[in-house]
DNA sequence: CGCAAAATCCAAAGCGCTTTGGAAAGCATA
DNA sequence: TATGCTTTCCAAAGCGCTTTGGATTTTGCG
């Protein structure tokens, strides 16, 4: 049955018609009667016939492959979060017919990589994670000539590109809120790192809270840091070793939650009776429903999936690829509060 | 600086020289004097030329591409495990000159996406993750002629193809004895899917260390699943329910051990104290060494780096695909057991 | 039936690289 | 100076597809 590799010549004298003919019948070109389309999708079937993607790229200069560069710091390290990310663009890209190209970069590689990108023409677009403040990448893309979309955005100009991104000021500014009417008035917030975006805007939200309930907003209550399971542990222990430490926590990550979670464990504190806790929730998979249990959730939580985002993500931008002259398109999603057992 | 891209002819002619000759200055023929491949190389680096990708495939037959294809399951997860293989073996195909093309395949689509990638002839070889006990992509890689390597391997006939595995079977007999010999005679053991072939020589090597101190196995004791956290709570209540609760536990993943500790600490048990844990540990990026904090590590593991394992399964893939009437490598890591605080 | 228009199909020219089979130039030797 | 080897370079033929421009056949209609 798999037998070996059949190209379009062989496939066409097969047929008895020209290359051209068989080529226009299987990518649905209208000159060609649908008789002689049926014919040649059968016997190219039967042949287990695929079109060559070195040859169809060079050809038409498209190469059907996306780049992912994702950022992995100075340890390497390929933050889950990113996982759940590709996994559900390389969804969306299997049922559009496109694949997904994978490079890790190091600090300030990123700009190499994607010059490479565009110069070899090896992928037709890329996505861009983790936007920093005022992010470089766009610039540069933009200079390139690279169809882009962003997961997150950026500080400013942001209507100028396409970018998906959740409403990280309005999910904390909810949840800290919810916090607050449940009485606290010490409430720590254990954020991503500040010079990410999305930790800005979450930051915002917090502050913004605290603001219109004229809570005072201590640094001592605010840390920041690439968002691991031991940053959360410590973050965590420190904030308690306060003379007045807090009575609640958000956290940006459901792991550095559970970091969060074993420092509490280590005081002897009960979340939930104890501390109250909210945590964002990206539902990485394979931690499943926020580690929940049959009906009600353990955590409290602000819950988006990034899988979606990144199957979303991965839709605009071949919508993006496909019709260039048309307008970036933005992507604000909302996110659920969704109530567990860390908050009473 | 970064001008529009350059092809071969612009460049041959820019140099007053054949394309055969600045093809083959630049891929190091030595039919071409030094003098004139400076001069080559200079330009080329001047005029940022870069060959395409999808030309130089189309002549020679190779892609320098590496398909990964990631077994998601119903649920489409990526298991963080492979995120960190995936990052050690991205710096390997990047030092190599080699991409990674990444897919993600449900259950059973894995077949038909080997075939596409041959048919294609879309990368030069793959990587196979998560080997079953038996597993049939073996067979059906070797009949279709595409190069590959497997992280861990099968049961048998394992000498017929190139494999990189730690040792599981003498890792978690290691575990086990020690455990064994601090006087612990009910032991739990959560494993992983028994259905793989890694989770099955750890159950043998825990079943070989309870047999030679004549100590009874009981079923009760064993758990297999996913390795996910909430996996690992549950096994873990469910045992400590027991009539004669184990007094210690084996965890086949820091990830189902972090579910134990929530479960332990449900029930107001102190790991190290009055429950001794023994996990085995990727050495996950995202959780630092073993969430260790300053001089001891946290938990006491059987560890090794499965970036590490990501990094060496790329070389070994990339000398097959270089030599390819080589015979099979294979290699076999041992596992070291470091003391933590979990157990006393 | 005859003719223009529509429907089908095709030959051949690329796309940008590698590689085969020579040719021309440089060199030492006799 | 002529001879035979190297050295150094080149023209041209692919690799397997898409696509332009044109040829051929079929159809519609007076």
């Amino acid at each position: 049955m798999a037998s070996q590799p059949v190209n379009l010549k062989q496939l066409s004298e097969h047929l008895g018609l020209s290359q051209t003919t068989v080529s226009r019948a299987l990518n649905g070109f209208p000159e060609v009667s649908e008789k002689t389309r049926k014919r040649v999708q059968d016997l190219a079937a039967q042949l287990n016939y695929r079109p060559s993607p070195s040859a169809a790229s060079l050809a038409t200069g498209k190469t059907k492959t996306i780049g992912h560069v994702i950022p992995v710091g100075t340890h390497r390290m390929i933050n889950p979060h990113f996982s759940d990310f590709l996994s559900g663009a390389s969804e969306a890209y299997a049922a559009a017919g496109y694949e997904l190209l994978l490079r890790t970069a190091g600090p300030g590689e990123e700009e190499e990589i994607y010059r490479d990108f565009a110069s070899r023409r090896r992928v037709d677009g890329v996505i861009v994670h983790g936007p920093s403040i005022d992010d470089p990448r766009i610039a540069l893309l933009k200079s390139i000539n690279m169809p882009f979309v962003v997961h997150g955005r950026t500080g400013d100009r942001a209507e100028s590109y396409s970018w998906l991104d959740v409403n990280n000021l309005s999910a904390f500014e909810k949840g800290t809120n919810l916090l607050i009417k449940a009485g606290h008035q010490s409430i720590g917030l254990i954020n991503g790192l500040e010079s990410m975006n999305f930790a800005v805007r979450r930051r915002a939200g917090y502050e913004a809270a605290l603001n219109s309930n004229n809570i005072e907003i201590k640094s001592a209550y605010i840390a920041s840091a690439d968002m691991t399971e031991p940053y959360g542990y410590k973050a965590t222990l420190n904030m308690l070793a306060l003379d007045e430490p807090p009575t609640a926590f958000m956290y940006a990550s459901i792991l550095t939650a559970m970091g969060g979670l074993r420092a509490l464990s280590d005081c002897g504190l009960m979340p939930g009776k104890d501390i109250a806790i909210i945590t964002y929730d990206d539902m990485l998979s394979f931690l499943e429903s926020s580690m929940g249990e049959e009906h009600r959730p353990f955590f409290t939580s602000l819950q988006s999936s990034i899988q979606a985002a990144g199957r979303r993500a991965a839709e605009l931008l071949i919508t993006q690829i496909n019709q260039p002259d048309q307008a970036p398109i933005q992507e604000l999603w909302e996110v659920d509060l969704i109530l567990g057992k860390t908050t009473s």
